[in-house]
DNA sequence: CTTCTTTATGCGGCAAGGCGTATAAAATAG
DNA sequence: CTATTTTATACGCCTTGCCGCATAAAGAAG
């Protein structure tokens, strides 16, 4: 299951779905990641703008990668991350 | 061509490379994304920790997309980005 | 409703990203 | 080698990410 991301909320929406699926809190995450749960909770509602190492961090800390490929791979255009 | 991306700078090579592929300087990757060709620079360098919404428009402007995905999809542990 | 857990917000503070402007250094062209 | 283009650095400025700490709000459990 590879899931594109194009903005910060779907990058946190993203994150806080594998994080769901990994059954951790944010708190548990937040540790993991070497980060707070506020700031967990911030980048997951998309109203901040991580840095890359943030991310990184995030994603590394929910077994997760991160991949760049050309895009409209099929280009289904995600009007908005709704699931 | 699918490329990984675990650090700063793993992620500053893929995008000098592409950048190079589609036969932009930094300033015309710059002004696609709406950055300083100083700060193409520092990125693909590496010695700077970009926010995410930096990096999404610089992938944009080259058209590329980011990935999650579960990690160690074959798990070659990419030394180091040499190429 | 009450209790416990999880998530969202708030405030002050420090560090760092990105900007404008400018220039040095390196690479390419002629 | 010289001229031009491209890339790397620098300084000061402003903004914002993330911190610690704390608390409010929302959910889940009893």
């Amino acid at each position: 299951m590879t899931q594109i991301a194009r903005t910060q909320s779907q990058l946190g929406n993203i994150i806080r779905r594998a994080r769901k699926t990994a059954k951790m809190t944010q708190a548990d995450l937040g540790k993991r990641a070497g980060l707070r749960q506020a700031t967990v909770s911030q980048i997951e509602s998309g109203d901040t703008d991580p840095s890359t190492k943030t991310v990184l961090d995030m994603l590394a800390a929910l077994d997760l990668e991160l991949v760049v490929r050309p895009r409209s791979k099929g280009s289904h255009d995600d009007i908005e991350d709704i699931f």
